[in-house]
RNA sequence: CGGGGCGUAGCGCAGUUUGGCUAGCGCGCCUGCCUUGGGAGCAGGAGGUCGGAGGUUCAAAUCCUCUCGCCCCGACCA
């Protein structure tokens, strides 16, 4: 491609839309332009870098045994009430009325549509297992959109769905897919680790997420850097906190804290810290008010709590309850001759002499212990690891740090095809519902996770097989005739084979100009014909990611790009 | 959805507090000259419903009301 011909419209100047880095070399690189909030054009640069990471996508899904289809993105709403997902979707999903008063919905995934296809269309074990996979935009109104294509509006998903006989089909399915993810990040040349994850609204039990750790992500992961284990925020698991030893038991002590309420106030009142004070949360469990004791310094995990207590959902409860429960304003809750069920976290258990609300307005108490001033009827692991919390299986401190979230696998079981009534007849000619996984891939955001890990304060740096193009060539002075004469030479014979990609910059520019776009928009490889060319009729090859230079005579210069290319692909 | 901010040329911004003549600056763009190894120089030029609607006023980018859009923090989120 000619630079002149096609539309590559860079940037000097950082956009005033953009926080992030990837965000803001997307825009100056000329890779898309904002349309609207949370939807992005792809120029053709863009455009380019995206059918390559969907290339690589598609590769390994048909690698891995998976078979492309097309979904609409169009889905009516009754098979996502069956599912009963409408609900869990709720305000994300977007729909419009058609010209007869019909709802139709506009596909934020599609595990229904899936799941309703398979259940028509396979009824015997003998068309089993299968996995189906497909490429295509979702949308989803975020509250929210937010850097760039990260989070946007629509964005473009690969989504596979797997469909076993049984649930060791189904580990099959799982790792098949499991490995073709870490193949896919492997070519993009990301940095991803693999994280267990919580199944959150898709239902199942196992899933795991590969994320690409980045200080802009806006998941959190939990790692042990010494033996390995991770997981996402919700799922992470930590050692639990030892009992100290020799306590002298205190007395207790009430003491007036007049409109402290919060466990910041209090502690900064009675310079006790958070971590000695116990904060007491009502829930509703079962339409009934349960207590649920924190360390100061904590936070409740409401998926772990859901789990401990078996529901669907938790929910706090309200003022009223909590004034009704506790028989003091809000902030002054605890433990101490409460009549409810008490459910307090291992952290509280082991805790001695701390500082609770007295269940009495501006009032807390002092030294409260467990077992002698109340009961808890259970102690469960119910909080977030926070800083200083130890690995559940090595002991080591726990790392916290965030990332992008650019796939997750899960293994979904039976909730859809049970819903959806996709079932097969197995050996025995019973009826059984299958056994399904999905797995998804963000598209956009592994371009946007690269660029966040890959660029210096010049630009882009691709990696070789993402790059929109491999070569830029630079004739720095496009009116000596004889630079150009050599620029179109090489030019038209590297287009000649199909795995040099080449961009030649025939625009009439002064070289800084030149030189500072093609860095910008990150092409690996630049071959420059210049004062070295005009001297000893060398060129110049200079490498967007060490800088190094090699110099090559034109009948060469083939070659040494394929070299090049060998020692490039290989990190 | 709660809180904050912004909207002036393709991009980045000043001007708005305290209303005043023809609305500015940098980059980019067009023409010419000159220049050709890291975002040159000179000369000339094009480009604006000041987000939109209504109002106040002799006079509105500037004040008032409404409205649309965008960004940030939070809440939310496979």
């Amino acid at each position: 491609m000619k630079w002149s011909q096609s539309l590559i419209p860079t940037l000097k100047e950082n956009p005033s839309e953009a926080e992030i880095d990837s965000h803001k070399l997307m825009i100056r690189a000329g890779l898309i332009r904002r349309i609207t909030a949370g939807a992005y054009a792809y120029l053709p640069l863009g455009t380019l870098v995206l059918n390559k990471v969907i290339n690589i996508v598609r590769e390994e899904m048909n690698r891995a045994g998976a078979i492309e289809v097309f979904l609409p993105a169009l889905q009516p709403l009754n098979l996502l009430e069956e599912s009963g997902r409408l609900n869990v979707f709720g305000d994300d999903l977007i729909t419009f009325e058609d010209r007869h008063g019909k709802t139709t919905a506009l596909g934020p995934t599609h595990e229904e549509i899936i799941t309703d296809i398979v259940g028509n269309e396979i009824n015997s074990y003998r068309q089993l297992p299968i996995t189906l996979y497909q490429i295509q935009t979702k949308f989803r109104d975020e509250t929210r959109p937010r850097f760039g294509v990260l989070r946007s509006k629509e964005f473009i998903m690969k989504d596979a769905y797997s469909f076993d006989i049984d649930y060791e089909g189904l580990n099959k399915s799982y790792k098949l897919m499991y490995d073709a993810y870490c193949r896919i990040f492997d070519r993009c040349d990301l940095d991803y680790i693999v994280v267990e994850a919580d199944s959150g609204a898709m239902g199942g039990d196992v899933s795991h997420e590969f994320m690409v750790p980045s200080s802009v992500g806006e998941d959190v992961l939990i790692r042990c850097l010494k033996c390995g284990y991770s997981a996402n925020r919700e799922r992470a698991e930590f050692a639990p906190i030892p009992k100290e030893n020799h306590v002298t038991l205190q007395t207790v002590k009430e003491v007036l804290t007049p409109n402290k309420h919060t466990i910041q106030e209090v502690s900064t009142f009675l310079k006790v810290s958070s971590s000695k004070m116990v904060k007491t949360m009502i829930y509703i469990s079962n339409g009934e008010p349960i207590a649920v004791l924190l360390r100061g310094d904590h936070e409740v995990n409401e998926t772990k709590l859901t789990k401990v207590l078996g529901q669907e959902a938790v929910a706090l409860a309200d003022h009223t309850t909590i004034e009704h429960v506790t028989g003091a304003r809000l902030g002054f809750a605890g433990p101490v001759g409460l009549k409810t069920r008490i459910i307090a976290d291992q952290a509280v258990s082991v805790l001695s002499n701390f500082v609770t609300g007295a269940n009495k307005s501006d009032f807390h108490l002092l030294n409260v212990n467990t077992e002698r001033d109340f009961k808890i009827d259970q102690i469960a692991n119910v909080r977030y690891v926070t800083k200083g919390d130890k690995c559940p299986k090595c002991n080591h401190d726990l790392d916290i740090s965030q990332g992008i979230e650019i796939g997750h696998v899960f293994k979904l079981g039976t909730k859809y095809s049970d819903a959806l009534k996709a079932k097969f007849l197995d050996t025995n000619g019973k009826e059984k519902s299958m056994i399904m996984g999905c797995y998804g891939i963000g598209v956009n955001r592994i371009i946007a996770s690269l660029i966040e890990r890959s660029h210096d304060e010049n630009g882009i740096i691709w990696p070789l097989l993402l790059a929109p193009y491999k070569v830029i060539i630079i004739p720095v002075n496009v009116s000596d005739t004889n630079s150009m004469q050599m620029a179109n030479s090489i030019y038209e014979d590297l287009s000649n084979n199909p795995g040099i990609e080449v961009l030649l910059d025939d625009r009439d520019l002064r070289p800084g100009v030149k030189f500072k776009d093609a860095d910008l928009i990150g092409i690996p490889i630049k071959i420059i014909i210049g004062r070295k060319f005009t001297e000893t009729k060398e060129l110049e090859i200079k490498l967007r990611k060490s800088g190094e230079i090699f110099l090559a005579r034109p009948e060469n210069i083939k070659s040494k790009i394929k070299e090049l290319f060998e020692t490039l692909s290989k990190y």
